[in-house]
DNA sequence: TATGCGATATTCT
DNA sequence: GAATATCGCATAG
């Protein structure tokens, strides 16, 4: 299947999907945030299954000050700890949900943000759960992701190597060149650029000179 | 299109 | 009591 990044109409039949093994997944954080650019996310629930291709991430590896566990460990953040390919969730702004996906060796915390998703599958249950419909900002933003994919703090801690309700699979069709800027909306570490994202995807967050 | 602001929950100081 | 890896609405241009 080949397919332009700055194509906005829904793909008709769902490609097949094959789940990342662990091995797959390359063991550093800034690493995995651009490879993880292209590959899909799935959810799956009585609702059926939604799936969405990762256009947006955010590297928080090691020692970074922006990244949660920064100051050590806190029982909030046993799953940032966990081996590569766990889901780390947790509720923030009082109205979000973040999902990333843990990197690093077991025992280290740090993480990849999930920013933005093109939905592929289950667009009405995602519309349900929005509350909205407009295709382009189903999934465009961290706690819009979330809210599109069904995902809270029951997804925390959860495998995303293994078959169950959120895991990753294989890019379906070759993604476009990857783009590279700061991250959104944090304080500290301003300046490093950890944000990727594929280059004039319209599912893409952010302000415009981000997003090209 | 761009910017500003309030809402709201949880965690850590 | 402060801060927060945000969103959606309001308002202005």
């Amino acid at each position: 299947m080949k397919r332009r990044p700055d194509d906005p109409t829904p793909v008709d039949a769902a490609p097949p999907l094959r789940r990342l093994r662990r091995a797959e997944l390359p063991v550093a954080t800034i690493s995995l945030a651009r490879y993880l650019i292209g590959k899909i996310l799935v959810r799956e629930d009585s609702s059926g299954r939604a799936s969405g291709r990762i256009v947006e991430t955010e590297a928080y590896p090691p020692g970074d000050a922006s990244g949660h566990a920064f100051r050590g460990p806190t029982p909030r953040l046993r799953s940032l700890y966990l081996e590569r390919g766990h889901a780390y969730v947790y509720f923030t702004y009082g109205s979000s949900y973040m999902c990333n996906v843990t990197s690093e060796a077991a025992g280290v915390g740090a993480g990849v943000l999930l920013r933005a998703l093109e939905p592929l599958e289950g667009i009405p249950s995602m519309i349900r759960r929005r509350g909205m419909s407009r295709r382009l900002d189903l999934a465009r933003g961290p706690g819009r992701l979330a809210a599109a994919m069904g995902i809270d703090r029951r997804c925390d801690g959860v495998d995303l190597c293994a078959a169950g309700e959120l895991w990753l699979a294989a890019a379906p069709w070759p993604r476009g060149a990857i783009g590279r800027s700061v991250r959104i909306g944090i304080t500290r570490e301003v300046d490093r650029p950890l944000r990727f994202y594929e280059r004039g995807n319209l599912f893409v967050s952010g302000p415009r000179p981000l997003r090209t």
